[in-house]
Parts: structure tokens; C-alpha cells; sequence
DNA sequence: GTCTATATTGGGATAGAC
DNA sequence: GTCTATCCCAATATAGAC
């Protein structure tokens, strides 16, 4: 799995330093005071920057939206592929993943901006599509790290399970957003149990193929 | 199970025949058009009413809002009681249960709302505790349609199963929005097949015991 | 490429007639 | 309880100076 894979490019070394500052202002805005609040006037006062260089580097509000879809859904992955890939293949690494996933659904303002860009995203159809090779390279990031081993036919194999992981990452999320006290530890606990039982069990079957 | 478990009440008898229209038109823009959308301007037009009808029956924005919000969440609880409780407890309601997971995950309209109206719900504190008690009631009508038996003391015992099977049914759900053409069937056939053989290794570990 | 001034729109809210 | 008229504000967008 290398970064190649990825199926969006970084968008920050294309901007400008000015361009930079203002997407980072923006993601602040976004995670501390919703989509709703996200206007020229309040971007410009967090960047410390003028409402017109806003517009000047981004034309209008849908191209701020856009980059900042962007810039929130690569670093995201980013991270992920970082952390994973050093890790060795096989059980450690699935365990990494399934511990990354648990530790992530604690981000509340990571998981507040994500929900805060969904609507967006869904409704309009150049953003949907982004999001949709987001969630599919997802996937296949989660297929890639439940991988016994480095074989690549794995990939397909695991599949319907990364969906799942990735559901439960991302619907686990959701519940502790809505009571951030929640105890998770006993519900990831049984999916770690789960999901290494179902991978012993497709080893097993896979060594009797042999 | 019965229906005075639930932790919020119908919204709706409460309400003038007209308040109740406008909110069905309410529900109508938003799936539609998305909670931007959502204004006096597009309700009042949507209802056939005048908006001054609207701020006299739920006093400004943010009362249409609660009442629409409360009005989702309730009618999608109240679609789950009635059609498990058709269903005999044990293996039979448990494998309901799961099925009508993977049927809502295609309901696109219902899940568009509900994503719309996310970010709202979050940020309010009175409507955040509103979603709280509906994920933690959500959590125990699961662990009610996944026991093996009547018996209530298996709802506690389940809790942990019910948080994942919570969060696999929003999880997929997301999923299916960004890609509505997605397959998620080998990942459900996975998931029943996961459940029932940890319900079953349940069962097993309680026969023991007794 | 940065900034000021201003135009335009649209949504939320108020007052009060009927 | 329904409706019109109107005010106010916030946010996007434009023109053009520097």
C-alpha cells in the first residue's frame, strides 16, 4: 500500500501560502462554529485576512467548500495510512487498525467537522464522488490491514469485511457524538474477538485449500 | 417491549391539524431540498400556508426545527417496535432485526435527513439529549430483538453487540449515500453470520452456567 | 495580490389589520 | 388564527482603487 494508492492528491502544496492559512482558518471555523458559520466574514477574522483574498484565491463560498472537503478527507486518510504502515502485516496490524478506529471515534471535533460536511458533500454530485473513492479507498485501507499477509488476493477477500469496519468506525463515531460519555471498551473489546475469529476461521479454510 | 419504553412521545397529536401539515411539509423540503433549504419561505409554499401561520404555531425557527426533529426520530423508532414485535423472540427476531438494518441502509430519502439534520442536533444541547435518549433506546431495542429469549436479563448482556449492530446499520447507511450502487449484501450475509455465532457461543456459555 | 466600498439578495422577525 | 406590510440583518458578490 503505498501513497500512490490514494485516490486524491494533497490540495494544499498547489495553493498559495495566503490560500494555506485561509483553508486552515476555515477548518478551525468549521470544527469550532458548524457549516452554518462558515461565511467570508467569520473565515477572514480566524485567517486574519481580507474577505476579498478569500474570493480572489478561491473564486466563492463553493470553492472554499470544496478544498476544504478535500483538505478534511486527505488528511484524514493520511493519517491512517501513516500509522498503519508501521505496523507489520498480519494480526498486529489488524489490531492497529481496529485500535485506531476506536481511539478516532473519541475525536469529537474530527468527527463534528465530518458531520458538519456530509450534507454538503451528499447533495452535490462533484463532491458525492469524492466522497465515494474516499469511502471505497477506505475500505480497501481497512481490507489491506486485515490482511494476514501481504498477499494482494486478500484484498478482495476481506472486502465485505472492511465494509463493516469501516461502518462500525464511522457509526460508532456517531454514538459518541451524541453522548460523548459513552463506554465503547466493551463493544470494540467483542468486535476485536469477532473480527479475529472470522480471520482465523478464513486462514483456516484458506490452509485447507492448499 | 412495549411502547411506553420509548423515551419521547408522539409530537404530533399535540398539535393544531394545521401545525401538523406544516410539518409534514417541513419534511418534505428537507429531504428534498436539505435543511438550508429549510425556510419559512419554502415550508409555507410547501404547505400551501402563509408563513405568519408558521411562526404562530411553532414561534420561530428554531421551534419548527425541535418539532421536525422529534418528529423524525420518533417515527423511525416507532417503525422498528411495530415490525419486531411481529416477529417471535430468539434466532428469528434477531435475523428481523438485521434484515431491517440492511433494508434502511437503502432508504436514501431517510437517511438524507437524518444527515441533515445531524450538525443541528449536535449543536444543540436540548436536541443532543434528544438523540442521546434515542441511540441509547435504539441500543436496547436491539439487545431486546437479539435476545434468545424473553428473558431481561439478557439486555444487559448485549449491550455491546447492540452498540455495533447500531452502529453497522448507520454505518452502511453512510456508505449507501456515497454510493448508492454500492453491493452491501456479502457484507450483511458476513455480519448475520458473525452475530449468530457469537449469540450462539452466548447460549452455549449460559447452558454451562446453569 | 490586497483592500474598501457598495450592490443585491434572502431569510428571520415584528406590528398590526382583519 | 390568518394574513400583509415592513424592518433589519447577515452573507454573497461586484467594481474598482491602490
Amino acid at each position: 500500500m503505498q501513497s500512490e494508492d490514494i485516490p486524491i492528491s494533497d490540495p494544499t502544496p498547489d495553493l498559495f501560502p495566503t490560500a494555506v492559512r485561509i483553508l486552515e482558518a476555515a477548518k478551525r471555523v468549521l470544527a469550532r462554529d458548524g457549516f452554518r458559520s462558515l461565511t467570508f466574514e467569520s473565515i477572514a477574522r480566524e485567517a486574519g485576512e481580507n474577505q476579498a483574498s478569500i474570493r480572489y484565491h478561491f473564486r466563492n463560498k463553493a470553492g472554499v467548500v470544496t478544498a476544504l472537503v478535500d483538505s478534511v478527507l486527505y488528511l484524514e486518510a493520511v493519517q491512517f495510512i501513516e500509522e498503519l504502515s508501521a505496523v507489520a502485516a498480519g494480526t498486529e496490524r489488524a489490531l492497529a487498525l481496529l485500535h485506531l478506529h476506536r481511539e478516532t471515534a473519541h475525536d469529537l471535533e474530527a468527527f463534528r467537522m465530518y458531520h458538519e460536511l456530509i450534507p454538503a458533500v451528499v447533495r452535490s454530485e462533484e463532491l458525492r464522488q469524492h466522497f465515494r473513492k474516499m469511502m471505497e479507498w477506505y475500505r480497501q485501507l481497512d481490507a489491506w490491514a486485515l490482511a494476514p499477509s501481504g498477499d494482494p488476493r486478500w484484498s478482495d477477500k476481506l472486502q465485505p469485511l472492511a465494509l463493516l469496519t469501516v461502518a462500525i468506525a464511522d457509526g460508532v463515531g456517531l454514538q459518541v457524538q451524541a453522548d460523548p460519555d459513552l463506554d465503547i471498551s466493551a463493544a470494540f473489546e467483542l468486535w476485536t474477538t469477532l473480527v479475529k475469529s472470522y480471520l482465523g476461521s478464513l486462514t483456516a479454510l484458506t490452509a485447507a485449500d492448499a
